[in-house]
DNA sequence: GCTTTACCTAAGGTTAAGTTGAGGTTTTAG
DNA sequence: CTAAAACCTCAACTTAACCTTAGGTAAAGC
């Protein structure tokens, strides 16, 4: 096992990089001062990457996908060690984090799916407490029946509920 | 079934609207601008909206829920009838657009999250034929071996791999 | 009738995630 | 050795989805 040293030295140009991770440089200019990538200089202050930016890339690129916000993916990259090159656990555990977001958008999704049809058809107008707006407290309530603003006859009882607040 | 004319009339005022639909007026404002949503003016100018309003933004607030642009939501909303307030069957094939709508945006969710563990402990450089940036061909490929960049003992693969184009 | 609250328009600000451009330097190719 | 391609920094522009502010009018409360 002979670890030499320059194998990680930072060799890529930013260009490169970003021909291979098919992003823009201003991008990897961009992440950099997010601090998302890291970067060496060379003599006549050029960027210089570890290959292992292409990771980080390629993880950020899936976790936006996922919809998770730069700052946020800033963050747990930043769980990264700093001091070595990331090994496969500390991506592997970064992408069982993810996961788990995931997990949770898409359950998100399937409430917010599985009520909208019961709503929109509902007509309940209270949106304060209609669960589509909070699906969160998805247990607290339901649509209180079929008040049916649209259709001319029962807009009264619409009325109604509209009046109740101020 | 005395469809009387004066329950279709705009009587709710702007403060009125955005209390009972908790969105700010500046929002109201904006969504009018946007062609989301239409008011009609009192003598004095000010914006008198038909009850239907509400109804709007709750899909407007749910569609966003689901990550739908307000270019999107808005072409949608301008299926519904501008002639007539919309009645539930014109809410209720909304609904349904949309639902398959989250279908898909829940699947390609899905495609991404079991992706992720294994492209991110896979380790292929070639970010462009990952399948982690185009779930969509799926079926297409794999990540090609396990190629781990990170680790020193096999990074001349890797090396390899990255040298291969320009 | 007066005052407070609500409303009006128009312009400019905000945040995210970059992109574009200007003006200048470094590398690379022939 | 020179010219083209790549790179540098910094500032300004872009889009979405609003919010804020300014200066002025309308409506509501007492």
């Amino acid at each position: 096992m002979t670890t030499s040293t320059t194998r990680d030295e930072p060799r890529f140009s930013v260009g490169q990089v970003a021909k291979r991770a098919d992003v823009a440089v201003s991008a990897l200019h961009f992440y950099e001062t997010k601090g998302l990538i890291k970067s060496w200089r060379n003599a006549g202050n050029q960027r210089r990457y570890k290959s292992d930016v292409l990771r980080r890339i390629a993880v950020i690129k899936a976790a936006q996908k996922m919809g998770i916000s730069l700052l946020e993916i800033q963050e747990t990259l930043s769980k990264l060690p700093d001091n070595r090159t990331p090994t496969k656990e500390d991506w592997a555990s970064m992408s069982r984090f993810w996961q788990s977001k995931l997990d949770e958008k898409i359950a998100y999704m399937t409430r917010v799916r599985d009520m909208v049809d019961g709503c929109i058809g509902c007509g309940c107008l209270s949106m304060k407490s209609c669960p589509i707006y909070n699906p969160d407290d998805i247990v607290a309530k339901e649509c209180n029946g079929a008040v049916i603003l649209d259709q001319p006859e029962r807009a009264h009882a619409a009325k109604n509920c509209y009046d109740k607040e101020n």
